[in-house]
DNA sequence: AAATCGGGGAG
DNA sequence: CTCCCAGATTT
């Protein structure tokens, strides 16, 4: 990730062109107007803030009228925004600045960063807007720009890697106009550099964006590791009861799931159970009992398991060698048997194996 | 259905 | 510190 020379420059004449000066928080920027709309644009898009915005600065004028009203009023300009847990914070700063404060917001970032609702990338914005103070800020936007621009090829939510786009962040803040800047890196990700369909085309980083040198930008940032989307499959199993009370159990392959273990007879689950039994045992089923379904999850995919409980008449078990076998139920609560299996045959074998 | 967003709060 | 959540929108 080497930074590149022109940055802001490039950044800057776009914005003069292209970007947004007009916007309810763009005139009279005083650090309270551009607070409040930070503040809600932390949530939600321009053209919805508008109104909200102009309606609560009508009300609550100054951080006074703010800190002088009620938190229903405030929550009353805030219903439909949202999160209202940011605008008690907000309404709460409020009164901090006014009671301790001498009613400024602070100069400095850390400052900034003391009252509740603000951190680092909101402080950042509005030092640098309504101050000109040169501190960068990395909201989503920002972090879509830097990311695709560097390829960089780590999470975001990486400490590591947040730490590296703060430093280019901050690398990348010109000493002049950083209201300007910081304004014109939130156009550029909120117009341009957007999360589907990016226009590289009009975008003043193209020439020497990494990203755009992919084939595909919107890989990047690089998405947050899913938690692994586990696939689902389904089977049923059987328990096949005969006259004795033993239960029929199958001896897996040695390789594969399970191997080697002892299990219960599988089948798909778009398979009927009595079909199914009757042609493969060679035998007459008098009862089932639908068992209660459960999910067993594997490190890499759920398993949803219908078990049957069914009892047939005896079965003739020729031809296949050693696979199937009868247990009384003692006999095979002792074998080696995959969880689920155990489970299903303990539940049984606490009930009675009562058929009810 | 899943990802996203910036800050708060829990562990 | 490092995770995970709030709470709604967007994809």
């Amino acid at each position: 990730m080497q930074p590149v020379d022109n940055f802001a420059p490039r950044v800057l004449a776009w914005f003069d062109e292209h970007g947004r000066k007009n916007l309810p928080w763009q005139e009279h920027r005083t650090p309270y107007r551009v607070w409040i709309s930070e503040i809600m644009l932390q949530q939600t898009q321009v053209t919805t803030v508008i109104p909200y915005y102009q309606k609560f600065m009508a009300s609550f004028p100054t951080v006074e009228a703010l800190a002088d009203a009620e938190q229903d009023e405030v929550l009353a300009h805030w219903s439909g925004l949202g999160y209202y847990a940011r605008a008690r914070n907000m309404h709460k700063a409020a009164k901090m600045l006014v009671d301790e404060l001498d009613s400024e917001l602070p100069h400095s970032v850390e400052g900034v960063c003391e009252l509740p609702g603000i951190g680092r990338s909101t402080a950042a914005a509005i030092l640098s807007i309504s101050r000109g103070v040169q501190a960068a800020i990395l909201d989503g936007n920002v972090k879509r720009v830097l990311a695709r621009f560097h390829a960089v090829p780590t999470w975001p939510g990486e400490k590591k890697t947040e730490n590296a786009m703060w430093d280019l962040a901050e690398h990348y803040m010109p000493s002049e106009r950083c209201g300007d800047y910081t304004q014109a890196m939130m156009d550029l990700g909120a117009t341009l550099c957007t999360r589907s369909k990016p226009q590289c085309l009009l975008c003043p980083l193209e020439e020497d964006c990494q990203g755009r040198l992919t084939q595909d930008p919107t890989q990047f940032p690089i998405r947050k590791p899913k938690k692994a989307a586990k696939p689902e499959k389904s089977i049923q199993l059987l328990v096949l009861t005969n006259p004795k009370g033993q239960w029929l159990l199958e001896k897996r392959p040695s390789v594969g799931i399970w191997g080697g273990l002892w299990s219960l007879p599988e089948l798909a689950v778009e398979e009927s159970v009595v079909l199914h039994t009757e042609q493969r045992f060679a035998t007459q089923v008098s009862a089932v009992t639908p068992l209660s379904l459960f999910r067993h999850t594997f490190s890499h995919y759920h398993l949803d398991i219908s078990p049957s409980q069914i009892v047939v008449s005896d079965i003739q078990l020729v031809g296949e060698g050693d696979k199937y076998q009868w247990f009384n139920p003692d006999e095979a609560l002792a074998q080696g048997l995959p969880a689920p299996v155990r489970r299903i045959l303990e539940q049984l074998n606490e009930l009675g194996m009562s058929v009810r």
